[in-house]
This record gives C-alpha cells, sequence and structure tokens, in this order.
DNA sequence: CTGAATTTTCAGTGCATACTGAAAATTCAG
DNA sequence: CTGAATTTTCAGTATGCACTGAAAATTCAG
C-alpha cells in the first residue's frame, strides 16, 4: 500500500468497518479510496494504491457497482474504465439504506406475514405468532418513517434533523395551534 | 434441529440475517430462539433445540450477554443458568442502536476527528480531509439527533415516527403559529 | 470439604469465503 | 477484420473463522 498515512488510516478503517457489516474487507478500502479520491480512478489505479490483485478489484468493484454506490465513468480517449462514487454525502447514506431496505429489511417483513398468516398449533406457536407480529409492526413503522424523510430534499430533512426532539413539543401542541400573519409562537397562558 | 416449523423459519432466517451483520449465524439462531420462547432457557434446551455443541451454545451465550441483547436469569431450585432476552422490542432496538454507536460510531468519529487535526502536506491529502469532515459532521449530527429521540419515552417517540415527515409542515410554519385554548390548527389565509 | 453438576476454555479440525494467476472474453483503434 | 488493450471469469489455494470434544474451572448441595 502506498498512500499517504492520513489516507491510509481512513481506508484501513473502513476495510475493518465493512468486514463487519458484511462488506469484504477489499470492498471496503476500494469504495473508501474512491470516495477519498477527487478524480475518477481506473483499475489498475486502485490496485497500485491497493496492493491487491487486479482479479480481486474488479470483483470489488463489479459488488460495489451491484450496490450502486460506484459508478463507471468514461475518460474521452481512453479506453479503461473509471470509477467514481457519489459526490454528495446524503446520496450515500440514501443509496446505502435503500440497498439494505431491498436486501433484509424486505425479504424479512415477507417472512414475518407468511408466518404471521398460518394457524397456530399450540400455545408456543401462539406467543412466536405474537412477537413476530409485533417485530413486523415496528419495522413497518419504521421503513414507513423513513420513506416519508427520503421524501424531503437534504436541507429540509438536516433542518429536521438538528432541531431533533424539539419538534416533539410543538407536535404536542398542534391541537392548540392556529396560524397568525407574521407572528411568533407562544405558549398557552 | 427440533422445533415447530413456524418457529423454524423464523430461527433460520435470523441466522441468516446475523451473518450480514457480522453476527455470526449459531449466535443469531440462539437469539431468534430466545427471542420467542415465552419461558427463560438453558443451555441445554438451547442444545436440543437448535443441534449445535455445547461449547458452541456457550460462545454464542456470551458474546449475545456482551451484546446486552441477553440476560441472566437463575430459578429457585435450579442451579443451572437461564437466559432470557428484553421482554420489550424498543428496548431491543434501542440496545442494537446503542452497541453499534458504541463499537463502531464513536470509533469511527475518534478516528475522523484526529485526522482532520492533522496538517495537510498536498491537495490530495486536503482534499481527503475535506471529504472525512463533511462525513464526520453528518454522522454527528445523526448521532445527536438518535440521543434525543432515545430521550423520549416509547409512546411519544412512536406518535412522532407515525406523524413522519408531516411533522415538517408544522415545523415550517413554526414563526406563523399561536396558541389559542382548544382550538385546532388552521392555514393562513 | 467433597464431589456432582454445570459452565467455560481451548487446541485442533473443518468449512466457507477471500484471494490469486492464468486463461477466456470483450472491446475498440486502426 | 485483426490484434492489442482491457476486463471478466474461474479453478485452485490460502486464510480466517465457526465449531467441536475433551479437559479445566467453577459452583454449590449436602
Amino acid at each position: 500500500m502506498n498512500l499517504p498515512p492520513i489516507i491510509q488510516t481512513f481506508v484501513l478503517h473502513f476495510g475493518e468497518m465493512g468486514s463487519r457489516w458484511g462488506i469484504n474487507r477489499t470492498v471496503g478500502q476500494i469504495y473508501a479510496l474512491l470516495y477519498l479520491t477527487p478524480t475518477p480512478m481506473n483499475a489498475d489505479q486502485i490496485v497500485e494504491q491497493l496492493g491487491f490483485s487486479r482479479s480481486n478489484v474488479a470483483m470489488g468493484i463489479k459488488e460495489l457497482q451491484a450496490m450502486k454506490l460506484v459508478m463507471l465513468k468514461h475518460i474521452p480517449n481512453d479506453r479503461k474504465d473509471y470509477y467514481v462514487t457519489h459526490e454528495e454525502i446524503w446520496d450515500i447514506v440514501r443509496n446505502l439504506v435503500e440497498e439494505r431496505r431491498k436486501r433484509e429489511i424486505e425479504p424479512t417483513l415477507t417472512m414475518l406475514r407468511t408466518i404471521i398468516m398460518e394457524t397456530p398449533n399450540s400455545d408456543q406457536e401462539k406467543h412466536a405468532q405474537d412477537k413476530m407480529h409485533e417485530m413486523h409492526d415496528l419495522i413497518e413503522m419504521l421503513t414507513n418513517w423513513y420513506k416519508d424523510m427520503q421524501a424531503l430534499e437534504t436541507d429540509r430533512l438536516v433542518n429536521l434533523l438538528k432541531m431533533g426532539a424539539k419538534v416533539y413539543s410543538l407536535y404536542q401542541m398542534k391541537d392548540k395551534l392556529q396560524v397568525i400573519p407574521g407572528g411568533k409562537i407562544k405558549k398557552e397562558t
């Protein structure tokens, strides 16, 4: 590996983190490197920087493309394939969540729904079904919430997030509020 | 494995899901089984139901205890160790998020902060630092938001989540609202 | 204390998956 | 079309991690 220490630390860290997330070390490192590099990179450049075999890099890129984390970008008069990550970090977050939803959440919900349908043959099964029902509803609620949030533009989303729980005090008052032109909010006396 | 099909499907599914989350299959299955079972279970019962070796189960339980997902529970006049999961599903979610925060988010933030401090030696390093800064701020914002949410009681949290993006319309109007006794919200005309 | 019951540890084995190099397939300039 | 450049595939190997059985450690009733 032949990188400035600052970049190397980051790349290695995300390699490790990757493995905790079911993404392999190679893939994590490739992504981290592409994320930090301002210009598109080709596979040979990645090989040179990270020291994996050419084929390993090819597989890693393929996986990242499947996850839509890395996009192919051609450079005029160059036959090589170059790759880039999303520019905007929120796009990365949205994409990561969406991929996990498709690959993990949806199959889980389907499984839960199927099981909940069946008729229990014992108290044990009845209890298990109840637990699964509870889990199903929770997951569904969270994904619906996320869908809602995803629809907001980034800066609006950021505003909401920054407000945090303060938004709850507004929510609590929602039935006791009236719109007044140009006015500021006031507590009920 | 010797389980009612309903339960078996769930247990196997969470075994698979576990492996995607850096939790091994055994651990995932043990947890799923404990989650569905209304009464505390001891290691031998788990061995009998899942068919792993006794020692494998012991290690799995140890890991789950370290993650605070499973708690030891003694039964009067029985020397065996019995185990249970949290009753309330929200406690599980809170716990899962908290563990991930400690093990993954915090170390990442620390790493990012350390690197951001250093003086860049090239444009390449400067650009990398800027990207890391952006990532740092995003992660910090999200964890702060989560801390805020965590502080709410469960039913309030649920209310907020169910409202989803609708809460944003309130937020937008916050400077144009006035509290009126017993009134309903109205749009400015 | 003693020893039976129970849990924990650990070295060794097996299995799954990462990784490689070489070969095949694809792409495209000329 | 041709063949050089480039990417992709794949069978074989290496590596790490899950899993086991046996042995050690711990716990506690009597």
